[in-house]
DNA sequence: CCTGTTAGCGCAACCGGTTGCAATACGGTT
DNA sequence: AACCGTATTGCAACCGGTTGCGCTAACAGG
């Protein structure tokens, strides 16, 4: 059905290695075949089969790009710009959606499957066992949004959550507040532990202040509401850091049923700075993470790795920076 | 350094050819062999190399997996569908991000080099070029969210938009709203001129009632933010029934930062039935388009279309219906 | 014990390309 | 015209599998 080599070759009057070698680039083609085999390619519609040669070449240009994370609406932004990102550069993305019960074995071998040149762990919430596995695997890999794991180094990039607890619990510190809440994201993620331990080391340093902790279930609308709900029926804190955006609009839709007022019954702060954050009727004052930064430095590491597998793995972080929108109340007045 | 069919047959003390059947369902293999097999493979760790086999199989098992909208939080829900629905059946989303300035021949040519199985179009603002294209050049594709085209009939997976603008005109007349606003998607878009047409049909059988039009350039909050900005600063309608969800969440920040209540001052009404739409900050009254079922019909056609190549094109629509919550005014009370 | 049938196996060719190597062509020299 | 060096070219093997076909072995029936 559609032509192949040995098609264009027999058209052209040439040998299949001359067809194949005009179109790898750097090969050694004289201007005159190159003009006969572009023609006869041209007649016939003829594109080198990739999987084809990824065969001898053993590269695919295939990058598995592998997250947990699709009922975030953050995650659309990081879909967009992976994709994008990665078609620049040649790259073809292969999804794969993770469920919870499945495990890195089935990862890999679905990867080796297909042969992917490398990966892309977009998710801060999987298990440091993926990365690890991956790695141990073979397969260049980089985990973006992770965090470093100092037992097994491996490509990382991302923030630092310890440095967002911290700027959280300053922003709020100085504003005043005296009984603090942290409404987490899923206990067992890194990210939740990292943010807590930045978050509660900066209030400890205030021994007046009081710190409640909560988790919520997973980073979902429904989860932030569901344990929001649950704070305000007992002891509820003047203002919560949530886990991420989404689960800060689900605590804020909470307190709105109970009929408080957004700063001025209750205050709340997020992370990520999703697009939805600047919505008016959201306005919620948030923690910059800046993903457009995170993706294009993921594509390069990963690719770099592509290229020199022996690379050093490194771990890349970005600095994150308050929005204020409208979900605290404002600073004191200086006297 | 992965394990090859080579290594297995040597290890077994077999034929590549034994090897190789023992991996393909119903081939012809003894128990005895079977078992050598089987144990040299766990030994190597052997899984067969898809890519390899699709070059004689002609069957990859990789679906692209296209569209243009990864800016529209709803695509999360149905990326999240798509890749557990395909990856169910032993599928792979190879992902194509579409751009605005990206031709069908670009695409096409993307597909056959990696060789998919076939193609779903996930999409309702992708001109009707795609699906013909991708169909003339014997890509087995089924557009989803799609319209049907009498020019060309093709596999269609979607709901009735004429049908859709009826069912939003019955509600509002109903409501007794006599100024009705009609706030598109981008007005290019099919399923935006079939929206209208239905709608404007239905509001045309009142002559007492009138209806101001307008379309948003895409569907995005800030687009509905800004044409509904546009809207309240001149003639404003009662009420306005808004392209999708999105445009309608836009369009509610813009109302409510005008000092404007809803449904009191000015009602809306979307379509689709994202989930934010049932967020309790947003509450949005919209038509609920069963995606769901839109993408498992999508995946079972394109499946259907494998197997069968010279199936008869289908066209599949899913009824929609209301949800109500609060951005319209009640009905009135029978006396 | 012989024969016919069938299941299982391996050979070798093939899928669509790539690439090392030897052979050839070409241009410039003397 | 013979000679040399380099640029092109084609042959053939290979990448990791699949599969048609012929051969062998095993088993059942007579």
């Amino acid at each position: 059905m559609t032509p192949t080599l040995k098609d264009v070759a027999e058209l052209a009057g040439v040998s299949r290695s001359a067809v194949s070698r005009t179109f790898t680039a750097g090969a050694s083609v004289s201007d005159k075949t190159r003009r006969k085999v572009e023609k006869a390619a041209a007649e016939l519609g003829y594109h080198p089969n990739a999987l084809a040669s990824s065969l001898t070449t053993g590269r695919t240009k295939l990058i598995g790009l592998i997250s947990n994370n699709f009922s975030n609406p953050l995650f659309m932004e990081v879909f967009d710009l992976f994709t994008r990102g990665l078609q620049e550069r040649g790259l073809r993305p292969l999804l794969v959606n993770l469920s919870e019960d499945d495990a890195p074995e089935d990862t890999i071998r679905l990867l080796r499957q297909y042969s992917v040149d490398g990966a892309i762990l977009a998710s801060s919430t999987l298990p440091l066992e993926f990365p690890r596995a991956l790695q141990a695997a073979n397969i260049p890999v980089v985990h973006s949004f992770g965090r470093h794991d100092s037992a097994m180094p491996g490509n990382v990039v991302g923030i630092d959550n310890v440095e967002c607890g911290r700027i959280a619990a300053t922003t709020l510190l100085a504003r005043g507040y005296d009984h603090i809440g942290f409404l987490g994201g899923p206990e067992a993620a890194t990210s939740t532990q990292d943010r807590l331990k930045g978050f509660s080391e900066v209030i400890a340093a205030h021994p007046a202040t009081r710190l409640t902790t909560t988790f919520a279930s997973a980073y979902s609308f429904d989860a932030g509401r569901v344990e929001m709900t649950k704070q305000l029926m007992t002891d509820r804190a003047e203002v919560y850091f949530c886990g991420d955006d989404v689960l800060s609009i689900g605590a804020l839709s909470a307190a709105q049923s109970a009929g408080l007022r957004v700063p001025e019954d209750v205050g709340i702060i997020g992370l990520n700075d999703m697009e939805m954050a600047r919505w008016e009727n959201i306005a919620l004052t948030t923690i910059r993470q800046p993903i457009a930064e995170i993706i294009e430095t993921s594509i390069d590491v990963v690719e770099a790795q592509l290229d020199e597998p022996d690379r050093m793995p490194e771990t890349r972080i970005f600095p994150c920076r308050l929005v204020e929108r409208n979900t605290l109340r404002p600073l004191p007045q200086p006297a």
